[in-house]
DNA sequence: CTATTAAGCCTAAACGTTTAGCTCTATTAT
DNA sequence: ATAATAGAGCTAAACGTTTAGGCTTAATAG
């Protein structure tokens, strides 16, 4: 593996200019053509790890995840991989297993690392990353969730509006029992969609029992005992609003072996994923996330940071949902 | 930040005695007590930078794959996320896209940035990509896929076994007209999968006929395509193995579309996703790899390699795929 | 024709580690 | 008591870059 140092007594050219050449700088032209020849014929390649010592600046993101066997995480990462490679940025991938203490100890691993900025995902409100992330002055911006009361750049969905504007669009269709399937507590998303959803309960005259709101651990099982606990009901909603991926499959489940009509005994609306939605029985109505704009803004954002021109003033970003109607609601 | 120099001026011991207690090296019980304090009190937290371009090593490996939005490979990182970082490596990963220009492209990225080792998952038989890899001298062990007739560690399904063994299977149950959906010709998985599909009709003397071989991209639509073609077949399978998860799931959307019970009408093998095979209707028997198992002997492999505790001749290691019998296929 | 400026290049010091090889001290063997 | 040895620490060079500051030469202005 040749060095600047080779290249150097190749040309006779010293290290600082070829250093410069390398870097975009002026150099005469037959030095330039010469320096070309010594590149290829040497067959030098930057040593990465040299410059990055120098520079202090490693080209590389560090992104922190609940996990990575999940449809969702890994389509944003994948549009996040996509947009900082072509800002000539590689990202290390570190997933936490919906895990605290794994979460902070990864999060230590990749500030020990070197990154020079960080996409996070979080698990909750843990106070220590958040003091781990200020001491080490990396720049950061939380994708999906975010701390709550704690200034930091966020690239988010508008959950409380993609809730609110569900249950008013089944509530423009007729339907006054809405039943809701909402993640965990405490989850961020979970409890914007909550928010939303109480308030188009409120807004909208819908009917208010609390077990209208089932709570399943974004799993495709617990979609699917929820939908259940729906079914067997005295008074059973005439709508289900499902708020991920996985639920809704189970969801799907239950409604197929309790031989149940989409739409016309139970509507439903599903959640993100596009691809399914349009090849199941009958096509179903669904909310989707704009995953890839999200990953766009989120590393747009983070690479401003990186470069020095954003202010000294957060910005929050928050994508609206889209509903994509097909046949799963019922007008009544 | 403080440096091992911060430490030194601190103690009062030279760096080269710091460097020595940080690798674990022996230092008098009254200095280790002083430093400890010093590195507390400092926060100090090693330069991995440094560290890398004094010993040449990263501590990160590249993940060069496919694509990442698919969970067939996003559950396969998930392990080798997982195992590499117990093992305090870090993973870079790189997808291409499905894209041969870009494989390449990544793989040059990947050995710019100066990763100890790479796990690759290759598209085909790019010989651009297998001289990048031999020029770099970078250990490398290919997962899921490899180079045809080329000298390298790999570790595999055994994909022939699994297509020979799901067909006599189906060929126990009574099934003599058995489709296959596979995946695209020239991609190693899909190609060994035929083979031992066409080596089973063969051995145990099934219907020989050539549409009875159905090749889609392994996307939810492909499947469901490719399903309508068997049905709207004068002479139909009785059963039909599908080769990947998507084409599974598109697959059995196709049969629900078409009202065609499962299995009285058509007996199905999918591919596979566990937790949806367990909750569709009827429970579906399919193929599963071992991701798992893949993915930390690909990491083990790989990182005895990189300790020099592998000797000069290579390991491929193929795993048995496991056939989980459940209610989607019918004794004829 | 001289003074100024700019372009291009060079020297040398850094960046934060590791490590070979040396010194010093204390211990053990003879 | 002396020689040999081991343990702990130190010095200084190295890893492959970048970059501030200085030097030389040529172009431009007066």
């Amino acid at each position: 593996m040749s060095t600047i140092k080779d290249i150097a007594k190749y040309t006779g050219l010293s290290v600082a200019t070829i250093s410069k050449y390398l870097n975009g700088g002026n150099v005469l032209p037959e030095n330039r053509k010469l320096l070309e020849k010594a590149v290829k014929k040497l067959d030098y390649r930057m040593n990465h790890i040299a410059r990055g010592l120098k520079t202090r600046k490693s080209l590389t993101v560090g992104v922190l995840i609940p996990r990575l066997n999940n449809i969702f995480y890994s389509t944003l990462i994948s549009h996040i991989e996509i947009a900082l490679s072509a800002a000539g940025y590689s990202t290390i991938i570190c997933a936490y297993q919906d895990d605290p203490d794994t979460e902070l100890a990864r999060l230590d691993f990749l500030l020990g690392k070197g990154v020079d900025g960080l996409l996070f995902i979080p698990l909750g409100s843990s106070s220590k990353c958040f003091n781990l992330l200020t001491a080490s002055n990396v720049p950061v911006v939380m994708v999906d969730r975010t701390f709550e009361g704690i200034e930091c750049d966020a690239v988010l969905s508008d959950n409380f509006g993609a809730a609110y504007n569900t249950a008013g669009y089944l509530s423009q269709n007729g339907h006054r029992r809405i039943g809701v399937i909402l993640g965990p507590e405490g989850v961020y998303t979970a409890d914007e969609r909550h928010q939303g959803y109480t308030q188009a309960v409120r807004d909208f005259n819908l009917d208010p029992e609390p077990e209208l709101i089932q709570r399943g651990n974004y799993g495709i099982d617990s979609g699917r005992s929820c939908m259940e606990k729906f079914l067997s009901m005295k008074n059973r909603p005439s709508a289900v609003f499902v708020t991920n991926y996985e639920m809704t499959i189970g969801a799907i489940i239950a409604l197929e072996y309790g031989n149940i009509k989409i739409p016309d005994e139970v509507s439903i609306i599903g959640f993100d994923n596009l691809e399914l939605a349009q090849t199941i029985k009958p096509p179903l109505t669904i909310v989707t996330q704009r995953l890839n704009k999200i990953a766009v803004e989120a590393v747009k954002l983070l690479l401003d940071r990186l470069r020095g021109n954003s202010g000294d003033n957060v910005t929050v970003k928050k994508f609206s949902t889209e509903l994509i109607v097909r046949d799963s609601v019922k007008r009544i």
